[in-house]
RNA sequence: GGAGAGGUGGCAGAGUGGUCGAAUGCACUGGUCUUGAAAACCAGCGUACAGCAAUGUACCGGGGGUUCGAAUCCCUCCCUCUCCGCCA
């Protein structure tokens, strides 16, 4: 959520730079600042009658004490006024406050000045490739084939149990994508985050600082009982919120966690989704920093080196891409995306998405720090995939591919303890 | 699931109807003293909103109520702790 008072100072800047990401949102700034005006004149009115209201009882304890009971009670009646005509204006604040909250969290982050105009994924820009693309032995095939043919993950059975978009991993198709998961966390760990293992279920005020509520609550498992509770759709959600109302001491704050993640991704079909592109529920080791307004993207960087050092390690072929305003989610003002190459199907799928925040998310959770001048002021946040499991695997089991069985890289044979899968 | 206790500033902890945004201690910040440090002493030290400012308003777990006036009384919800039961 952005600051009323940061859109005020940036109105024009501000809808331009939302352009960017094909949103016009001159109408709702412009509402937004009507409507804190009128908030404004509203608690000063307000106020105004409190004060009086303060000094009446005042005076009218005084006149008690001193037993001047009949003056007293002659200003009951006027104190009486003041604090019903108070209440409704107090009733007004509020409810302003609530419309002006309600109109905020419709505009998304303001994208960073760098961010290129598009419409759509096709307009993100590729920064970086890295890895020859290897040509595979005739024959190659894509991961639902492999998996099967290896006995490594049973789609048919979580479709029995659950439904489709849930896998069964089996065996040694179990084993390699719990040492995925191993060697994602120690490399996140050496590179300095802690490591957490929490709850995969968050509440809606975790649901709300991190921005999926109210407006993607279509996207999440929601659990019926008596309070709302939703499965988390990221590590991001309950990572993140460990922050929430939060004033920190010093920067950085690093934070890495596995976690299942859980996602509706209705409306989704076709080959898009096919095998592992696209789960119900996946793995996933995410990495949260959270940073000084002038070091974030400084910051930004360093994870997206790190996320790339760990594909070199894997030896998979990726590209970085910088998202276009289209492609870049509501939250973030700034995106790159990893996609690796899958030679099997013979397409780059995305595995990563590391974003800055700035202080949109911080605004929502409260997430402060206190400035060389003591003032309050608002964190910026980061996040990344540190990585996406399934999409790695596939890449991972199709590139490897060779007549002898699925070759497994070096980086990862300790984690295995098997180097090939016959 | 049953019984009881409790939620106050960064922490500890007072406060049961008015002058309480809240004693006191610790912690923290600045100063005096000291060769330096410690100790001692002096001063400062919550957040949000409004205002150029002076200052005003709100906040003592959340919400509601009683009252001229609520941290304090009432209702309700949430949470924590202790004991018992159950349980991986």
């Amino acid at each position: 959520m952005l600051h009323i008072n940061k859109i005020r100072e940036n109105k024009e800047s501000y809808i331009a730079l939302l352009k960017v990401k094909n949103m016009d949102a001159t109408d709702l700034i412009i509402h937004a600042i009507a409507k804190d005006d009128e908030r404004k004149a509203t608690q000063q009115k307000a106020d105004e009658l409190l004060t009086k209201g303060n000094q009446l009882a005042k005076q009218i304890g005084e006149l008690y004490k001193t037993g001047k009971a009949a003056e007293a009670n002659a200003l009951k009646d006027e104190s009486s006024t003041i604090k019903e005509s108070s209440k409704a204006l107090q009733a007004k604040q509020a409810e302003l406050e609530k419309e002006i909250q309600d109109i905020l969290v419709q505009i998304p982050n303001v994208p960073h000045p760098s961010v290129p105009q598009g419409k759509s994924d096709e307009n993100n820009i590729t920064i970086k490739e890295v890895g020859a693309i290897s040509a595979l032995m005739k024959g190659a095939k894509p991961h639902w084939e492999l998996t099967t043919d290896y006995n490594l993950i049973d789609f048919e059975l979580g479709n029995k149990i659950t439904g489709a978009g849930f896998p069964v991993y089996v065996n040694k198709g179990a084993k390699l994508q719990r040492a995925l998961i191993a060697y994602f966390l120690d490399k996140n760990i050496a590179a300095g985050y802690t490591e957490y293992l929490p709850p995969h279920v968050v509440n809606e005020a975790s649901g709300f600082g991190t921005g999926q509520l109210p407006k993607f609550e279509e996207d999440l498992y929601k659990i019926p009982s008596d309070i709302d509770l939703y499965l988390i759709p990221t590590a991001e959600v309950p990572i993140t919120n460990f922050f929430r109302d939060v004033i920190v001491k010093g920067f950085p704050i690093k934070c890495t966690a596995y976690t299942p993640c859980f996602r509706r991704e209705a409306g989704s079909y076709g080959k898009e989704v096919r095998g592992l592109n696209r789960l119900h529920q996946f793995d996933k080791v995410e990495i949260v920093q959270i940073q000084h307004p002038e070091k974030s993207y400084e910051t930004l960087d360093v994870m997206v080196n790190h996320v790339a050092s760990i594909l070199n390690e894997l030896e998979l072929p990726y590209k970085i891409l910088q998202l276009c305003g289209g492609d870049l989610s509501f939250s973030s003002a700034l995106t790159f995306d990893f996609e690796v190459y899958s030679a099997g199907q013979e397409r780059w799928l995305e595995v990563s998405s590391v974003s800055n925040f700035e202080s949109y998310q911080a605004n929502r959770l409260k997430l402060r720090y206190k400035d060389e001048n003591g003032k309050m002021q608002l964190c910026h946040t980061l996040n990344g995939s540190a990585l996406a499991l399934p999409r790695i695997y596939a890449a991972l089991i199709e590139n490897n591919q060779t007549a002898e069985g699925i070759k497994i890289p070096k980086a990862l044979q300790p984690y295995t303890g098997f180097d090939i899968i016959k």
